[in-house]
DNA sequence: CTGTTAGCGCATTCAG
DNA sequence: CTGAATGCGCTAACAG
């Protein structure tokens, strides 16, 4: 019914581990040969069975990437990034070492998140890329870690890419689980924006964060803090809202900073989704951005210049840093070894929605 | 090393077959036995070994989804419902029927297509879910139908949700090959949106249309063009521009109808998208929506309500047919035999956008 | 450079 | 209801 290896060695008049060979090509063959083999596999139109040669080799030929939220640019960018690093350019590639990079949507779930790294165990799959924050959780950071641990064991790579890395989370097992980290530096980048902000006379600052128990969430307002600090500002608790990283929560966001400090001049956002939120409801209550009030963003997606004036935010290379992950997650040799951390920088790009303070 | 099917018989007391049928639960097993069996799961942190299991079922749990633009939320909403119905709404399932959907990106390329249908096919993917427009191309339509049925007769199901039944490419095989098709009515929603333009008194109307060659684009163009024949209005081929479903293109796309037609008072947008794009060029020159220019959508997207005001649009109900794809891929029944199609409705949402024509 | 020989770990017959 | 035997399709040593 279904053709196999065996049917095209036969068809080549050569032996099994022949074709074998010469699908993989790690091993050396006549030309002749080869070419023999390439046309029977082209005449029978054979497809490599997968899950044979994974229980054989013991080890498959699929990428999983995690993500928080599918439905998200912040993640869709860098999963396909990461997946045409690794899939090829553009699909040259034809029975080759060829991986099948996926990903995974957790929706930001812990159990989901789990249950998919033991579905990628289950595949035996090559290597996982974990992007976005880590919840910070210590009971689930843990079992992650367990986790990883053993698909690391089992020869999985594992990547983090935005995630940091696992060592911080003080629970964390030996470095050498983990095969590569790309830090994002979340709390530097927010630091230059609140920073941005002192600078043109605003000191009256409202903070719509991220979820609570997210490292990215923490980072980012540690550094928006920590520029607070430095200027010899207070910082007010009532001025920081947790919420989603979606548009609704920064829209509600405002209202109640408003509440909290009538005299509020400027808003931070933890990224541009939250921010756009922001924008939308000063519109709504007619107050001019950045005359009356100035916006700003984090991640500067294609979004961040979708509002007028175009949001000022923090630039994160999301595609750059996907690729990255892609490649160190299949290269044949990794850069460095276990433990090895790379640090995305995270740069301020000042556009119309901050301006001067107008009190 | 990796502790297998024989380790846990051994534990348990069993032979490996009746390991086998209590983590497959599909055949009758004493409720000691299963305890004992369980037990030993337990305590060795057993993982059964999918390659293995796949080679020897003839079959795998790999669900692939297949998606256009990974970084659009359009496609992130139906990858996301379709995954989470398929992995259990919170990653429940412990060792069981579990699937492992995963998203494949092909960014609108060809070739990247056929790549994932042959990696799916190689892994012997239980379901397939190809997502979003198709490309017209002769040649092209004709290897992925080849494919997919190929992948068809290997017991894959496949499943196209958003994309039309292959039998109207004209090229395409017998129905068989595709287990259900949810089709969205993009054709008639496009025509209830211009329908709405013209009963708002506009005579004189933009479009900007998709990628050319493309199902979704074609379909929603044709709505558009039936609205305005059946108002006796003649359609006018340089008041239509063709280009990506993203806000550049809209954005492009105003100042260059606007020098085609001076006296434009809508737009209509392929997608929100590109509405947004047109949007944000109609603030630049200073027009004001409504009042100058109204401008319309189509999928309502989250970033629908992203500008003021508000977009009036389509919606189409991604996330529902996203999740009925979903079901449709794995539950034990399917509704109905190959050849099924739904049709998937499209709804008109009039908001802030859309006013009287201006002259 | 190429053929032979063994399994990889699990799902199934088929007996009992 | 449970155990024993067989083979899924391929890769990986080993020889030649």
């Amino acid at each position: 019914m279904t053709v196999t290896l065996a049917d095209v060695a036969h068809r080549a008049q050569v032996s099994p581990a022949t074709v074998s060979r010469v699908l993989n090509g790690n091993y050396p063959v006549a030309e002749a040969t080869r070419a023999r083999v390439l046309r029977a596999v082209a005449d029978l139109d054979y497809v490599v069975n997968g899950p044979a040669s994974a229980l054989a080799a013991a080890t498959s030929d699929l990428v999983g990437i995690l993500v928080n939220d599918i439905a998200d640019p912040f993640f869709g960018i860098m999963a396909g990034a990461a997946q045409s690093r690794i899939s090829g350019p553009d699909g040259t590639a034809r029975t080759g070492g060829e991986k099948l990079a996926v990903v995974c949507n957790t929706g930001g779930s812990p159990e989901r998140e789990l249950t998919y790294l033991t579905l990628l165990q289950r595949q035996r799959a090559a290597a996982v890329i974990l992007t976005g924050g880590a919840i910070e959780d210590t009971e689930h950071s843990a079992a992650v870690a367990a986790k990883l641990a053993k698909l690391a064991a089992a020869g999985t790579r594992i990547i983090l890419c935005g995630r940091p890395a696992l060592t911080e989370g003080g629970v964390l097992p030996g470095s050498s689980t983990v095969t590569a980290t790309l830090s994002f530096d979340n709390r530097t980048g927010a630091r230059r924006l609140t920073e941005h902000l002192l600078t043109l006379g605003h000191t009256r600052i409202g903070y719509v964060a991220g979820p609570v128990e997210r490292t990215t969430t923490r980072h980012r307002l540690e550094g928006h803090r920590d520029a607070l600090r430095e200027a010899g500002l207070v910082y007010d608790p009532a001025l920081t809202l947790h919420g989603p990283y979606d548009r609704a929560s920064g829209h509600a966001a405002l209202a109640q900073l408003l509440v909290a400090e009538p005299d509020l001049t400027a808003v931070v956002a933890a990224n541009d989704t939250i921010a756009l939120g922001v924008c939308a409801a000063a519109r709504e209550r007619g107050l001019r951005i950045p005359e009356d009030l100035s916006v700003a963003g984090f991640d500067d997606l294609p979004s961040a210049t979708d509002t007028v004036p175009a949001l000022t935010t923090v630039r994160l290379p999301l595609y750059e840093a996907g690729a990255r992950a892609g490649l160190l997650a299949t290269t044949a040799n990794p850069p460095a070894g276990p433990g090895y951390v790379e640090t995305v920088p995270a740069e301020l790009v000042v556009r119309g929605s901050t301006g001067r303070a107008s009190k």
